[in-house]
DNA sequence: CAAAATAGGGATGGTGCCATCCCTATTTTT
DNA sequence: AAAAATAGGGATGGCACCATCCCTATTTTG
């Protein structure tokens, strides 16, 4: 059984980290802590595959490059074996090389973590060895999110609403397809399902239909 | 329909808020942004109930007061009949009220923003006029999460786990019957099955059973 | 023009989760 | 000892979503 513990004193984040984390792995047992001693005393009692650590935690001071260091430090040292990430919203490069030499796996930003990002990071570690992402802001138009519409439908919407100029919805529906391991013709119908009700509902609809 | 924006440039913390903003209104329209640019072409040209707002936008300094009263205002100038809500993970007082005298509606701080809480700013805030949650780690045991619940019997582990000492189980399934809205005995049932299947995988239960 | 892409529907079975009601032992309180 | 709480199950119907296959117009592209 795979066990994770994710160190992140923000709630929302934490759970969303966690969430990330689950969906990298079949069957899972994720933790979460807020705080650095809830983390301390899981480490000292379990073991862990994979620590996910943001340094900014509650009792030391985010600006201080020691505190962080001091953070990610106590942790690696009370989980030698298990693969460490750092998430960040502060992140530069030279934090990066810092935690790095100190064994981290991996060291991320968390503007442009997305959903599914993580898989890839760790297919990066058990690649190459280290996972660097640093923040970007890369987006150009707004995410839309419409209480009436399932998952697959959502899903359908905002693939379309990013297609690049020139490109086929056909291709989107097969991008669509190989994403969600089903049929092309499936993912075309959740397309114009969602847009229906979109259109039924007198909705302005994001560019690109 | 109800319209909302969420200016926010961590994807997951964005995705999160948006999911807090659907989950306390039946029918929306949820916009995310990652950058000020995007936030305010959409300001432009639509309509908007809400805007949920993190000063700490990509472009601008963090640390410098006077970039984040900037983003904050020129949000609210482009908005004014929204209610606005600051979001930040820095958060302190006397920003709170710099933003408040500026017209934000609520000021919160990202550690202890929680799944549900989001609902409860919106009642301070139609009831008294402002919402103020400063950041404090409240946590003193972890979150379990495993991948083989479904989320009811996951919320009723959760629920059961943060159980303080001497109330008894009926309680937490009285309080959970109250939360989902669903029957006492359901809850009971949906917190056995939880834990059965977790006996039987093996799992090493969390304190309280 | 012919072919491909798009718009717009209807019908179907499967499945997992929700929610409820039922039952019997065993343990803990009072 | 009686009452309440807890542990541990079985069976059930409903329902939302998933995934597939089918169909016909209309528009766009080569």
């Amino acid at each position: 059984m795979f066990r994770a513990l994710v160190v992140e004193d923000q709630t929302l984040m934490r759970l969303a980290l966690m969430n990330e984390v689950q969906a990298s792995f079949e069957e899972c047992v994720v933790l979460g802590a807020e705080t650095l001693n809830i983390a301390t005393v899981e480490l000292q009692n379990n073991h862990f595959d994979i620590v996910v650590i943001d340094p900014g935690l509650p009792g030391f001071d985010p600006t201080s490059q020691g505190d962080r260091v001091a953070v990610v430090d106590r942790i690696i040292e009370a989980s030698p074996s298990a693969i460490h990430i750092v998430v960040t919203g502060s992140d530069n490069r030279s934090e990066a090389d810092g935690f790095r030499r100190i064994g981290a796996a991996a060291y991320l930003g968390k503007t442009g973590l997305a959903p599914g990002v993580f898989s890839d990071v760790l297919d990066d570690i058990s690649t190459k060895g280290f996972s660097l992402r640093l923040s970007r802001a890369v987006m150009t138009k707004p995410d839309y999110r419409f209480s009436v519409l399932t998952p697959r439908e959502q899903e359908a919407i905002d693939m379309m609403a990013h297609r690049a100029p020139g490109v086929k919805r056909k291709e989107i529906f097969s991008l669509m397809a190989d994403r969600l391991a089903i049929d092309a013709g499936s993912a075309e119908k959740y397309y114009k399902q969602a847009r229906a009700k979109l259109m039924r509902q007198g909705h302005p609809l994001p560019q690109g239909l």
